[in-house]
DNA sequence: ATGGTAGGATTCCTA
């Protein structure tokens, strides 16, 4: 099975990039971050065509989430275990083929000292909650997505400079820890130890062209799923298309 | 220390 994750920044914005990414690399799951459309809105057609069936929660202009799969999605669920009215569109999951299947899309937190980031450490908290809530560690689980934070010093172009700052600060180390403890481990970590890969750049200064980047996309696996990886890549070419989102997928690929 | 770019809504917000 090959499962991938992808900040899109934007369906519409993205749907040929999307669609040319999904005939050239042929995931059996794709999760999606940042959609940004509402549930009428969400182009389920234009995956159908292509043999995706999708699961999606959405809203005006931020956030959204999705599954595409190539094989029947059960067990949808939308929100966290302990779902509020006022939650953003930032977490889907659905079994596919046994596979516990999340994708997430973490609040960016803005800067230490915003109310963003209390909510993005909460929110995490609440990740793990979900997880002890309609999780076992023993079972097959990926949790894709964009967590908005660099986990070690490898994960990003200037430790120095980031050091303490927004996506790469010791409570959001901590509190990621914690999600993690639930019995997932980084995949693609399993395959390599070098620096200086990265899943986003941003927009502006060049940064993708000069790689100061951050490795923020993850895709997170229980203990079967990590003992079953063939593979674990970020795939940096869309990244150099005309128009691309500021993010890459990652990938996986697993004998299940 | 600052500001640069992108998407989507609407002269600003989020990233």
């Amino acid at each position: 099975m090959r499962i991938a994750a992808w900040n899109v920044n934007s369906i519409r914005a993205r749907l040929d990039h999307l669609t040319d990414w999904l005939r050239a690399a042929n995931p059996d799951v794709l999760c999606l971050q940042e959609t940004k459309v509402i549930d009428d809105d969400f182009p389920a057609n234009s995956f159908s065509r292509l043999g995706y069936e999708c699961a999606w929660t959405g809203e005006k202009t931020y956030n959204g989430v999705a599954i595409l799969s190539r094989h029947a999605l059960h067990d949808v669920t939308i929100g966290h275990a302990d779902a509020r009215a006022e939650d953003s569109a930032r977490l889907i999951a659905a079994t596919v083929q046994g596979v516990r299947v999340l994708s997430a899309y973490i609040p960016n937190g803005k800067t230490l000292d915003s109310p963003s980031y209390a909510e993005k450490l909460e929110w995490l908290a609440r990740l793990r909650k979900t997880l002890d809530a309609t999780c076992k560690p023993e079972q097959a689980i990926v949790l894709g997505g964009d967590f908005n934070i660099a986990r070690d010093e490898r994960d990003v172009f200037d430790p120095e400079q980031m050091r303490g700052k927004i996506h790469f600060s010791e409570r959001e180390h901590q509190a990621l820890d914690e999600v993690l403890s639930f019995g997932l481990t980084d995949s693609f970590r399993a395959f390599t130890e070098e620096g200086q890969l990265f899943s986003w750049w941003d927009y502006r200064m060049g940064a993708f062209r000069r790689n100061r980047g951050l490795r923020i996309d993850y895709l997170f696996v229980s203990k079967v799923v990590k003992e079953a990886l063939r593979t674990a890549t970020i795939d940096i070419e869309p990244r150099t298309w005309p128009k691309p989102s500021d993010h890459a997928p990652v990938l996986i690929e697993f004998d299940l």
